[in-house]
DNA sequence: TGTTATAATGACCGACCAGTCAGTCATAAA
DNA sequence: TTTATGACTGACTGGTCGGTCATTATAACA
């Protein structure tokens, strides 16, 4: 018993890796973990403890990549949101696309990489903690709401002109071609173990109430 | 100064009061200081400590009422929504009122009720908390969005019906009719501060797009 | 192989808070 | 006036969890 070590050295199976990692990639790691954790219990129930185990690592690793538990989560709700704006404002500089088609576009880009996939669960975090994180709401607003309703304001002026809206009213208040949107989030992460609502039906039904029928000649509107 | 109140009289400034009160009374304070934090602070930042003390009692006095947080949190949001479903489903029952002017008052309502008072914050409470309290939005669930539904479906076939609806298929899909609703108490609760949101021109250009334009004499679609 | 730099660990600290309970006192009954 | 009641109080407990840091393992390099 010379060797101090020896009350260390004998570890049992259970020893961890403690494996050395690109930063970034351990960064991304923490982030995916932090994801799933938070979308699951929210802010103030998920433990940094449980982000840790969930990316295989220890507790304090974490705080090695990020200052404390807030900061780790506005980080991870502003750095999601991103990808998505790029395409969807690329619908709008085509103006050779019909705006019903791209009003269209812009829900099945939203079913397809939001209400169908875990990034659900961040959109209704954002609504749900949102007033405790004050940076992160506005980040959104700015970020993604204005934005996004620029497009849809573009778009509806455009549909109006056209006389493709049965109501031209509806260039002036985008926010209503967003209120399904906001519907389908919340139904599918709150009732939807109730009640299923076809989301694809909601849209059609939806567009088929903001617009025109569609005809076989668009141009001529009036004979 | 000859009666014995002299005693609870003069008490210095800092002096509790140890007043006792009819236990209807005090469960409704202790119900109003919980409804205050929690639509301020949300469910897990809120301490009972913080309750009591708006309630003006020390905190063993909120658990002579209620068992724990959780249960004062699940009475409080159940409590609250009941009273207004009677006068929604008023609407639907006398059939003399046309379904755009009912859906319209469903609308007022809506506004005056919830949106213009502080049950807005309850109402996004459940939003926000919900999946920690699957009770709680079962309730809300079964209770309150159910049987909107229902009224709103009779509503939408009796307008559709009369021809007064822009796509007749909406009678199928009534989520819709709420879904600007919800998209008021998103925005009212959580983007009003950066960008104001008109809920009346909201809902009035909403009523222009779901119905066809009003008429002089409602009885004849057909001229 | 030995040395150095640094990523990683997890025991530990202290603040925080839900829930408890022994004691207090306003009130009402005797 | 005395006694009994129970609503009310708030210090206390037990547990939780965010954040720290001395120690240890690993990689890179000499």
């Amino acid at each position: 018993m010379t060797d101090q070590s020896v009350i260390n050295r004998d570890r049992t199976v259970a020893e961890r890796k403690r494996e050395k990692r690109d930063p970034q990639q351990r960064r991304a790691e923490i982030l995916a973990a932090a994801f799933a954790c938070f979308a699951e219990r929210g802010f103030a129930a998920t433990r940094m403890e449980d982000v840790a185990a969930r990316a295989g690592i220890a507790k304090g690793t974490v705080y090695l990549h990020f200052p404390d538990k807030e900061r780790l989560f506005t980080e991870l709700v502003s750095g999601i949101a991103s990808p998505i704006l790029g395409e969807i404002d690329s619908l709008v500089h085509n103006e050779a696309i019909p705006p019903r088609f791209a009003v269209s576009m812009f829900y099945t880009l939203f079913r397809r990489e939001v209400l169908e996939t875990e990034r659900r669960h961040l959109l209704r975090l954002i609504l749900a903690e949102g007033p405790l994180f004050p940076a992160v709401t506005e980040f959104y607003h700015r970020e993604i709401i204005t934005k996004g309703l620029t497009v849809l304001r573009i778009l509806l002026k455009r549909a109006a002109e056209r006389g493709d809206l049965r109501n031209p009213l509806l260039a002036d208040m985008p926010q209503i071609v967003m209120s399904p949107a906001l519907l389908a989030i919340i139904w599918t992460t709150l009732f939807e173990a109730y009640e299923h609502l076809d989301t694809q039906k909601l849209f059609d039904t939806f567009l088929d109430t903001l617009f025109v029928p569609a005809r076989a000649a668009p141009e001529g509107a009036t004979p």
